[in-house]
DNA sequence: ATAATGACGGGAG
DNA sequence: CCTCCCGCCATTA
């Protein structure tokens, strides 16, 4: 459906997240031309967990590199402890060298039109 | 259809 | 670096 086809978009570029390395919502969001969109980039990742995707979810953080998802995931440090198992230092449920290990996914001009 | 909510972002202080 | 305010959009009640 052309709705839940915005999720689509999100699942891919979450799924070319390398291994060790971390991203923004806002970063995705810009990435599939719906920047002003944040929010709802967040939401499909919700709808991503309970539709059992085995996307690096782990690895989408906020703009400031905090684990605002780990809620959401299975148990209570589940993202955080994946993440130190890539190698990403956390403290204070905050990624320590973000902008380090900050990927930016590729922005498709495709999507911005 | 309206109001409230939320895994957000940017600007200002 | 952190906090507060406002705007954006999809989902839910």
């Amino acid at each position: 459906m052309a709705n839940s086809d915005f999720f689509e978009r999100v699942y891919e570029v979450v799924a070319q997240i390398p291994e060790g390395k971390v991203t923004s919502y806002g970063a995705i969001a810009k990435s599939i031309g719906a920047a002003k969109s944040a929010r709802t980039v967040g939401y499909a990742m919700n709808a991503c967990v309970k539709l059992d995707r085995d996307l690096p979810a782990h690895r989408v953080v906020n703009r400031n590199g905090m684990l605002t998802g780990k809620h959401h995931f299975p148990g209570q440090n589940t993202m955080q402890r994946l993440l130190e198992e890539e190698g990403v230092e956390i403290e204070n449920d905050k990624i320590k060298n973000f902008k380090n290990i900050y990927w930016q996914p590729p922005v498709n001009e495709s999507f911005e039109n």
